[in-house]
RNA sequence: GGCGGAGUAGCCAAGUGGUAAGGCAGGGCUCUGCAAAAGCUCUAUGCGUCGGUUCGAUUCCGACCUCCGCCUCCA
């Protein structure tokens, strides 16, 4: 079937097909955080959904090249910065860092390239430039530059081709204000932004003066410059559809660099938004997590990814702390069902015709259409319910136990779970290790009521005793 | 006001013009000294409401209700 994904630009679901299909290779960017504070759970729905994109993109064979940038100058930085006292890179380099830390946390892999605003400036200036000597761009009396919406659309450029605007019906938000400055037309928008007072010590002077970049021009100069002027894929949360996604394809398709013919981004993907208990996620409503938040009440990365990964990436979905519980349970069923398959493999071959695992077929199938990963969960779980009564059976052969397991390898790649790794070898404390064999002798000796006092008593230290053919196994409760 | 998305079991969530995947929670059973793990099994005559089209609609059409997103630097 091949992969089909949703284009926000043609809003049909279109087959994926790469720029230079001969080299497999496929350019993939998707905007990244502002460094102000700490991400949030809902930002992270979108690092998630590039993450799966990436990775399911290697699974099909395709080699991407995945750029996500760093917005390091920005109103509100600049104001806390100002605030804090701190310099910009000192500011912005502390939520930068706890950034990828979350990213790793949650098994996401690192971009391949993670440029930063405040060090392209180069580009950034040129690209302005550009568009400036095309007439596209005018510099205002207050020193900023502005990109023209009349003088594109004069251009033949059509302007609204991500969400259909229509500017007269549109109702000027409050955020208008603070952006007016002096342009021409109330639907330009700033590429350059001229120092002010309360722009502290943050500026960089250009040919049009002191000043900063606006907010769209960052992610056009530092895509074009990693990935060439027209690539694969851009991906970003519903909400930068317009205007950042439809101010980037002016900037970049305005500079006249592409080909003949050739577009900026191909295909454009959106994430929806996620509410959280139900309700919009704010401050007040006290339902805001960013992940240190939800590690703190004892959850790990890999709940809150397969909670991020429940729902398909257009749906807006319920993120909930009951869901997170029952992330850790359908998770550890995974983990059980992986481990025992690879105790069966031990060090048998697989057969690796083509890998026929039904685990394969169905996780292909479902998210070559538009990424499906609820579709793709049940592809998983039924192989763990069939995986499970066949080794329960003894029906599985360690050589088909191995194929099995080379098929769910594969599938994590996509996944990122990781699962079944460790959940065998987990350090287990001497004290507990000994209290778990006297319980064993107390069995031996039926002695059941000791037995069971010993069990209770591991219980209480957070150990539960699973009696299998092999033996006692110790292992640690991880309910809260 | 403009544009767009959504309402499916206790919760989360797929899906289809022909009678409802999967996960969590809950009930019963098998196994077990008892458990745990695993497996089996039960839990929506029903898919926001009301109409319409159709042999047949949850799926198509219309109206209405509710929720959500964007409307100029929020993923």
């Amino acid at each position: 079937m091949g992969l089909h994904l949703f284009n926000t630009l043609t809003r049909r679901i279109e087959r994926f097909e790469p720029m230079a299909p001969e080299s497999r290779k496929v350019g993939m960017y998707c905007c990244g955080p502002t460094v102000h504070d700490y991400a949030h759970i809902g930002n992270f729905r979108t690092f998630v959904l590039s993450d799966v994109v990436r990775r399911y993109l290697s699974f099909r064979g395709y080699e991407p090249h995945h750029v996500m940038n760093i917005t390091d100058v920005e109103d509100k930085i600049i104001a806390r910065v100002g605030e804090t006292g701190s310099t910009l890179s000192a500011y912005t380099r502390q939520y930068e860092e706890a950034f990828l830390n979350d990213l790793k946390e949650l098994g996401c892999l690192m971009p391949h390239d993670m440029p930063r605003a405040t060090e392209h400036m180069e580009a950034i200036i040129a690209l302005i430039q550009q568009l400036v000597d095309r007439k596209l761009a005018y510099a205002a009396a207050d020193g900023s530059v502005y990109f023209s919406i009349a003088r594109y659309q004069e251009a033949g450029c059509c302007y609204g081709q991500l969400q259909k605007l229509d500017f007269d019906q549109m109702r000027p938000g409050q955020r208008v204000q603070s952006d007016e400055y002096a342009k021409d037309a109330i639907a330009d928008f700033a590429l350059w932004k001229a120092r002010t007072p309360a722009d502290g010590e943050v500026f960089w002077s250009s040919p049009w003066g002191e000043g900063r970049p606006g907010w769209h021009v960052e992610c056009s100069a530092m895509s074009m410059q990693y990935l060439g002027s027209s690539f694969d894929l851009h991906l970003g949360g519903e909400d930068l559809k317009f205007p950042h996604h439809e101010d980037e394809i002016a900037q970049s398709e305005g500079a006249g660099v592409q080909e003949p013919g050739k577009r900026f981004v191909r295909h454009w993907i959106h994430g929806a938004h996620l509410q959280v208990e139900g309700k919009k996620m704010s401050k007040s409503l006290g339902n805001y997590y960013t992940l240190r938040d939800l590690l703190d009440q004892g959850f790990d990365g890999r709940c809150v990814r397969f909670v991020l990964l429940s729902a398909h990436y257009r749906e807006s979905f319920n993120f909930t702390i009951d869901g997170l519980k029952g992330a850790r349970t359908a998770l550890g069923r995974i983990d059980e069902c992986v481990s025992r398959l690879a105790k069966l493999a031990a060090n048998a071959e697989a057969s690796d015709l083509e890998n026929q695992s039904e685990l394969t077929k169905g996780f292909t199938s479902a998210m070559d259409d538009d990424l499906n990963v609820s579709a793709a969960w049940a592809a998983v779980f039924d192989w763990v319910r069939e995986t499970n009564r066949q080794i329960d059976q003894a029906s599985l052969t360690a050589q088909q136990a191995a194929t099995e397991h080379q098929a769910w390898l594969a599938v994590d790649q996509v996944l990122g779970l990781g699962a079944g790794k460790d959940s065998e070898e987990e350090d287990i404390p001497q004290a507990i290790q000994t209290m778990a064999q006297q319980r064993q002798e107390a069995r031996n000796n039926r002695d059941w009521a000791e037995a069971d006092r010993l069990r209770d008593a591991l219980k209480e230290q957070g150990w539960r005793i699973e009696d299998t053919p092999d033996g006692p196994r110790p292992r640690r409760i991880q309910d809260i």
